[in-house]
Parts: C-alpha cells; sequence; structure tokens
DNA sequence: GAAATCTCAAGAAC
DNA sequence: CGTTCTTGAGATTT
C-alpha cells in the first residue's frame, strides 16, 4: 500500500508569536454569489487579523503564514474575477463522455480537467490561503502570474487599528509580543500548500477542546462555536472554489467534523453533501458538482471501494426530489465530465459518534438514474467511478478492518506482538521493504527505569476524590495543580500542552478510571513497527488518531546526564528533553476567545536535564523517526513521584493522523545548534524530507 | 443500541 | 444588501 510520507511538510516547531488584530466586514464578499457578477468594492484601510500560529503566521488580508506571500498583492487587481464562473473547455472523447482537454499541470498529479486556456487548477505551491486567490478566473490572463512577494503579514506589525462598521463580531487583540528573535516572522522558503490547511486543522481543533474544557456542560456545541470563530476571523484554506484536487489536502486526510472541511475548502457545505457552482464551458454555463459527502447509508457496493452510488439531495420521505440544486449540478457533472471529490465516512469506535470522514480523491459519474425510495418517492441516484491512479484512500481503511478481523492476514509480519503481551494492544513488526528481519535486540518494557532511585523533592501530590475527578470540583487538589481545569477532554484527549501535567496519582483517592489519569494507563491503539525505506525501522499505527491523543510513553532507563552514556553510531535511541517549548505551539490561540495572551511558556518551564536511553530497554517510542515537521510531540507528565525534575516523557499527537500514516517528533536541535560542541558528533543527517527541514538534528 | 427529537450555521437563492 | 430557504450534522433523549 502507499506509505504516506513521514513527514508532513511544515513545521510546528517556531515560535509562537500572536497578532490578532479587529476583523474587517469584508468576509461575505468572497466568494461572490454564484452567478453573481457584482462588483467589488475595496476595503477602506482594512484592519486585519494576524495570527501567528505554530504553524506560521497569516493574516486576513493575506492571510499566509510566514513566507507565503499573496502572488496579488492588490485587492482590486485580482476580486473581480473570483466574481465569475470557472471558465472550462472540454472536448468529447471517444466514448462520447465530455471530457476535459489537458493542460498543464504542474502536480504531475491526475486531477482534472484542466481547461486551457483559462483555468488551469492551480500550482499547488503558490495556492492561497486567503479568499483572493486568483484562480477559478475567467477573466484574468491565466498565465499571466508572477510569483511576486508582496511585502506581506510578515513584516508588519500594526497596533490595534479598529474596524469600523464591522457587523462581524469583533475579537479582542493585542499587539505581538516581541519575542527575540522572531523566527517564525521571517519569510520562509516554503510555498507549501499544506501548512495554511494544518495551520487551520490545528488552530480550530485546539480552539475547539478548548471550548470543549471551558463549557463542559456541553450546552454549545464546541465544534460550531470554533467553526464561526474560524469563519468570521476567515482563518481558512482554499476560500475559492475549484474543481478537483484541492491544494495542501491529501487522499486519505481524516478530518472529524464537516466544519473542518468546510474551512480547508474541501467541501464548502457545512450540511449539505452536495458542493456545487457554476462552471462555464465556452460560452455555456452549468452548475457543476464539486464534490459530495457520503455519510455512509447508500447501497453501496461494499467490496468495491472504487465504485460509489450516491442519492441525491432533498427530503426523499416527503416528496419526489427535483432535478435542482445539488441533484442539478450532479446531472450537468455527469454530462461535463468533472472530476469530484469524495468524502467518505469511516467506521472509527474512539470518537462518540462513531465515524469520521475520509478524503478518498476524485471520482467521475457515469451513471444516474431515478428510483423509488422506500417511502414511494422518486430518489436521484449517481454511479461514481474512482479517477485511476490515486493513493489509496478509504481502501486503507477497508484494509486494516480485515487485518483487524482476521491478523494473520496481515503480510510480512515477523512478529505478531514484539511486546510479547504487555501492552494493552499487540504491536507487529512488518517489513514490507527488505529482508531485515527486525532490530537489534532490546528488552521490551511499558515502565521507565531510574538510574538511582528518585529522591522526591517534596511529598507526592494527591487528591481526595471518592470517585472520577470532576472539571470544577474546587476540592480536588489535583485540579488545583493542574492550574484549575482537567487537563484532557472527557474522552481523554489532551486540550493544551503545558510545562508538567500533574495527572491523578498513587496516592490519590479517585478510581483507575479517573479522567485524570490518560497517559498512565498505556498504550490504546493498534501500533505496528515497520521497516521504512531509508530510516530503519518506524513506528505507524492501525487506527486513525485525533489531535490530542495519547500516543505512548518515551521508555528507557533515565539518566541524569549523557555523561558516561556510551555512544556508538548504532546507538541512537536517546531521548534528551531539549527544547521543552516544542509542544507549546500546539496550543489554542487565546485571543480568538477573547482571552489575554498567554504568557510564553517556554520561559517559564524549566529546562530538564536527564537523558532516556532505550538502547537496551523501551518500548515502542524507542522507534519514533525524527521529523522537522513531526505530527507528535511530547509532554512532561508526572503521576508516580513527587520529582517535578523527573517527569514522564509523553507523546501525543499533534495533528490528526490518518491510518497507517508515521509518526514522528522532533527530536530538537542538533548538538551543535545548541553550542554543544562535545556531543556535536551524535548529529545525523536528516531525511525527513519536510520543507521545513533543519538538514540535521539530535 | 437504534430511532426520534432538538438545535444549529453556512451557503444558495431570492 | 439583507432575508429566507435548504441542507443534515451532531448531541441528547426516548
Amino acid at each position: 500500500m502507499e506509505e504516506r510520507s513521514n513527514c508532513a511538510p511544515h513545521s510546528w516547531s517556531e515560535s509562537v508569536v500572536l497578532d490578532v488584530k479587529p476583523l474587517r466586514s469584508l468576509a461575505p464578499m468572497y466568494p461572490a454569489p454564484l452567478g453573481q457578477k457584482n462588483t467589488f468594492s475595496p476595503p477602506n484601510a482594512p484592519p486585519f487579523v494576524s495570527v501567528t500560529t505554530p504553524f506560521g503566521s497569516f493574516t486576513t488580508e493575506s492571510a499566509f503564514p510566514p513566507g507565503f506571500c499573496p502572488l496579488f498583492p492588490s485587492f482590486a487587481a485580482s476580486h473581480d474575477v473570483n466574481q465569475k464562473p470557472v471558465d472550462v473547455n472540454f472536448v468529447n472523447n471517444a466514448n462520447g463522455f465530455a471530457r476535459a482537454s489537458e493542460g498543464p499541470d504542474i502536480n504531475g498529479s491526475l486531477h482534472n480537467a484542466s481547461p486551457s486556456p483559462s483555468f488551469q487548477t492551480p500550482p499547488a505551491a503558490i495556492v492561497s490561503f486567503n479568499k483572493e486567490e486568483p484562480l477559478a478566473s475567467g477573466a484574468s490572463p491565466p498565465y499571466g502570474r508572477t510569483i511576486k512577494r508582496s511585502p506581506c503579514s510578515n513584516s508588519i506589525h500594526i497596533g490595534n487599528s479598529e474596524t469600523e462598521g464591522s457587523n462581524k463580531k469583533r475579537i479582542k487583540t493585542r499587539r505581538p509580543k516581541a519575542t527575540g528573535g522572531d523566527l517564525s516572522l521571517l519569510p520562509s522558503s516554503s510555498h507549501d500548500p499544506r501548512e495554511p490547511v494544518e495551520v487551520v486543522l490545528m488552530t480550530f481543533d485546539a480552539l475547539r477542546r478548548r471550548l470543549m474544557q471551558l463549557d463542559e456542560s456541553k450546552r454549545l456545541r464546541p465544534d460550531l462555536k470554533a467553526g464561526t470563530i474560524m469563519m468570521s476571523s476567515d482563518l481558512r484554506a482554499n476560500m475559492v472554489k475549484r474543481i478537483g484536487q484541492v491544494p495542501g489536502v491529501a487522499v486519505g486526510d481524516i478530518f472529524y467534523f464537516r466544519i473542518e472541511m468546510c474551512l480547508v475548502g474541501l467541501h464548502s457545505q457545512s450540511v449539505a453533501g452536495i458542493d456545487y457552482m457554476t462552471a462555464r464551458f465556452g460560452n455555456e454555463e452549468d452548475p457543476v458538482a464539486l464534490g459530495v459527502v457520503s455519510a455512509g447509508v447508500y447501497d453501496n457496493e461494499e467490496d468495491n471501494v472504487d465504485v460509489l452510488i450516491y442519492s441525491g439531495q432533498g427530503s426523499s420521505s416527503k416528496d419526489d426530489q427535483k432535478l435542482e440544486r445539488g441533484n442539478l449540478a450532479l446531472e450537468k457533472s455527469l454530462h461535463r465530465a468533472n472530476e469530484i471529490r469524495v468524502i467518505r465516512s469511516a467506521k472509527d469506535p474512539f470518537v462518540l459518534n462513531g465515524k469520521i470522514y475520509v478524503y478518498d480523491g476524485l471520482y467521475k459519474i457515469h451513471e444516474s438514474w431515478v428510483e423509488k425510495g422506500k417511502s414511494g418517492f422518486n430518489t436521484f441516484k449517481y454511479k461514481f467511478l474512482r479517477e485511476p491512479g490515486q493513493p489509496d484512500g478509504i481502501a486503507v481503511w477497508k484494509m486494516i478492518e480485515k487485518w483487524k478481523q482476521n491478523p494473520s492476514s496481515r503480510a510480512n509480519v515477523i512478529l505478531p506482538d514484539i511486546s510479547s503481551g504487555i501492552e494493552n494492544m499487540p504491536v507487529c513488526l512488518v517489513n514490507d521493504v527488505d529482508d531485515e528481519k527486525g532490530p537489534r535486540y532490546f528488552a521490551y518494557s511499558t515502565t521507565v527505569s531510574y538510574s538511582k532511585p528518585i529522591t522526591s523533592s517534596r511529598p507526592l501530590h494527591s487528591c481526595m476524590c471518592n470517585s472520577v475527578c470532576m472539571p470544577g470540583d474546587s476540592n480536588c487538589s489535583c485540579l488545583h495543580q493542574n492550574g484549575g481545569f482537567l487537563p484532557y477532554s472527557s474522552n481523554g484527549i489532551l486540550i493544551s500542552c503545558k510545562p508538567l501535567i500533574y495527572e491523578c496519582s498513587v496516592s490519590c483517592q479517585c478510581p483507575t478510571n479517573c479522567r485524570n489519569r490518560v497517559t498512565q494507563r498505556g498504550v490504546q491503539v493498534h501500533f505496528e513497527v515497520f521497516r521504512t525505506r531509508d530510516r530503519g525501522w518506524g513506528l505507524r499505527c492501525w487506527d486513525a488518531i485525533r489531535a490530542g491523543t495519547f500516543i505512548c510513553e518515551y521508555v528507557g532507563e533515565v539518566t541524569e546526564s549523557i555523561q558516561g552514556v556510551e555512544y556508538d553510531e548504532e546507538n541512537d535511541h536517546i531521548f534528551q528533553p531539549r527544547h521543552a517549548d516544542q509542544g507549546f505551539k500546539w496550543n489554542y490561540v487565546p485571543e480568538l476567545l477573547g482571552e489575554p495572551s498567554s504568557v510564553d511558556l517556554s520561559e517559564i518551564s524549566k529546562p530538564l536535564s536527564f537523558i532516556i536511553n532505550s538502547k537496551n530497554m523501551g518500548n515502542i517510542s524507542r522507534f519514533m523517526n525524527h521529523s522537522c515537521s513531526p505530527n507528535v510531540f511530547w509532554q512532561p507528565v508526572v503521576h508516580d513521584h513527587g520529582d517535578d525534575g523527573f517527569p514522564h516523557i509523553m507523546f501525543f499527537a499533534a495533528k490528526h493522523i490518518p491510518p497507517m500514516t508515521e509518526l514522528t517528533y522532533d527530536y530538537g536541535p542538533s548538538s551543535a545548534e545548541m553550542g554543544d560542541y562535545v556531543q556535536s558528533r551524535r548529529t545525523k543527517e536528516c531525511f525527513c524530507g519536510s520543507v521545513k527541514c533543519r538538514g540535521f538534528f539530535g
């Protein structure tokens, strides 16, 4: 199967600098209502939102992470092209299907109908993050684009300008703190379209988790509220509708809420299943479908993952469906033969409603018909066939389903469980790549060992809760230890990263199923240790992992310093808690909730001066490779002793991680970068492949 | 545990 | 430009 790159193409390891400025009221202008060729009046003195998140900084007006400068500095220059439908030229192929003429395709990917000359799927690298992106053009010279750097947000720091006449929600803002060396504000060389997509998803989910924490009663829907904040702040990607591939969104990407797909431009309907727009074909215009969400209740052929039978929209239980809106667009798409994005739902027992969304790539409609539904009314049906040559999407899920039912059906297994049963779930060892029979011997353990006994500097914290610790319980001392909030949501998701988390300890009265005992319960998902192509062994997971999910502890022998640890070429199994700020980039942006800017946690967190050596003894964590754009970060946690200087190192998912994606974390700056010349010989060349790769690590 | 009920936001249409 | 309509998701209750 297709192995996803281990390296998400950006780093979230830059410093968090936040600068949220008042919103302007421009948002509703883009994209213009379909078919409406109204003119656009440029905003007067647009205030804008500029946020530097873990993934970079962006603004409303030029909503780019560092290095993402708008291609069209002037709003006026590009606005009105967006008001017009996409212009697509098609030619008929031999089959009688209308087919798009092939146009230049910078990505070399199989996507779409690359109509010429006035519509072109944008090269991914220049796709922007904001609504001003000048594609889908029916009027402007499409090939006249030059990649320009405008004086964009990176260098602009405007204070608290106020929005005049904005009917949008205003968000209290604050000037960015001038941190030493604003590295994150420097232009980056990255033109990776995935970066803004991941920034949006991460910002959204951090907000959602925080809202959930603030309102445990769940009277409000945190997903909707976070979505509204993101929408009104224009914190979204790919705002212009397009046919085919969406820059920065890959086949197999997973989503936990419909609104997430809206925010990244994959499917702009927050509720409806069919997304569509008016496109121009020569002198004609037609509504065409852009994407559908299949909630999984259709009479789909289960075994054939390349076929989807999709039902039209409209209340089929009350009346015949009508050939309008989405249904009409699907019908037109059958004749225009344009590519349509398909999002399918998959069962995920780890989430409350039991399902998540998987982007399954591009399909075309090959057939349509009308049939009587159960209630006796006419329902439209559309037969979608998956375009060939795409990486596996939902097929990965189907494959893993089979593996879970029958583990022996997993080919190339060297060992069914390298933990020999001591993890909650088996961890199989597989090699789909070469003849290596396994890693060098080590003793599998789920707990760290200390070179000398921990001498607690203070008594072990403990609470007197009779039952599980409850949020808002002022009597729970563990709650106080953690700043008044439980660090995990009710389903065990880490809400935000902290210098240190105090889980309930062995001295606490609460039971083991207490919400504040997440990491001590151990691994909960199904891992496999696998052979990578160029980085030895690696770690990945059969399950989809939601951002904030506990992965595992770094297990090994804990010693106070690296002195005395024998170094050799083979010994790359040392964890050093350098660069303790790495997780904080993941946290929510307080300003978006009207909260004061948070203090820089990296300044108050004490540097940790121990190492963990997993050469001879360890768990799955010793197989996790380095990436400069990781999908996992570590978080110090204490629960079984009172010495805050020796916390457990616990790994959590930084992003939603699709099944079978390699798990990686940032090993930290290389020893040379840290000024440690003695240790700099340990520095290794990095093969992570990230566009933000630093070249060397640890 | 499945079905009914409730509430909700975004985009399309008007 | 503002208002209404359309669309089911997601949570809760039965």
